[in-house]
DNA sequence: GGGTATTAGTTGAAAATGTAACTATCAACG
DNA sequence: CGTTGATAGTTACATTTTCAACTAATACCC
């Protein structure tokens, strides 16, 4: 079979299948898109960061990160202020409801990770961080 | 830092990362999706198949599959004949036109993947395909 | 058989995404 | 300064995906 050992195909389909539960915390129960979701985790760990930045960190296109600037914005979990020298650019950083927010939902998606990798041994966790390590360091992500 | 570490997150941006060269192809280059570029791969595997069973082995929703077979059926790709027994059920399979295209757009893609993966030494592939084996084995794929 | 529940597959509307064009600001160079 | 080109970010439109409702056919069960 030409699908099952073919790497783009076996990595998103982990993904996805990963994904299913902590995608449900964010989705259902806090109404967010993915999007929306990275850039709360990207300013919770930043203090304060641009749209640019965010596009480099989260990582996605501009568009997503604007729109989901702006409905975090909306929501008040985030502020946004002009730079002073360069009026182009804004700071965004979460509000203390953001960051409320974010305390809320992180162990939520901590708790679902770890009960979904809870069968697996720490010698086939090592095995599983070393075989994604050979791609990060291929992508320079590592 | 949260993300970084967080297995969903890891998975999803290598499959975005792998996925780039290997998208463009089916993509821009033969004018389908991913969902049909999946179906026509698994057609060309099986012979004939109903839309549940693509279901099951694509994965996807039905929905997806639906609008995929529709797709390549207008293409011209694959005929669909329902079933004598229960005429609720479509079996669809590969014209010869399908068979072709698929023929064609095959070696585009296990070449990008190989280019991609060119800079890994053989001991790397190992590791990593050991890493990934462990989730199959969890999620029950393997 | 006749009613009810399931199942296969399609369709329509809403949400999300991708692409390109756009606005506003800044930089560079004459 | 003033024109030209680049950059930050938003908006508009087309495509894709998701979710729910739908049609058609079968299975169950009395």
């Amino acid at each position: 079979m030409f699908l099952k050992g073919y790497l783009p195909y076996r990595l998103n389909l982990l993904a996805e299948l990963t994904s299913e539960n902590t995608q449900a915390i964010y989705r259902r129960r806090h109404d967010l898109t993915r999007p929306e979701w990275r850039v709360l985790v990207n300013l919770a760990e930043a203090e304060s960061l641009t749209a640019s930045e965010l596009c480099d960190r989260v990582p996605a296109h501009k568009t997503k990160v604007s729109r989901a600037l702006a409905s975090l914005e909306a929501k008040g979990w985030l502020t946004r202020r002009t730079d002073a020298a360069d009026r182009r650019v804004a700071h965004a950083s979460l509000t203390l409801k953001g960051k409320r927010a974010f305390n809320r939902i992180r162990p939520e998606m901590e708790q679902a990770t770890e009960a979904l990798l809870a069968p697996l041994t720490p010698e086939e966790r090592q095995r599983l961080d070393e075989g994604l390590k050979v791609l990060e360091r291929l992508f320079g992500q590592a």
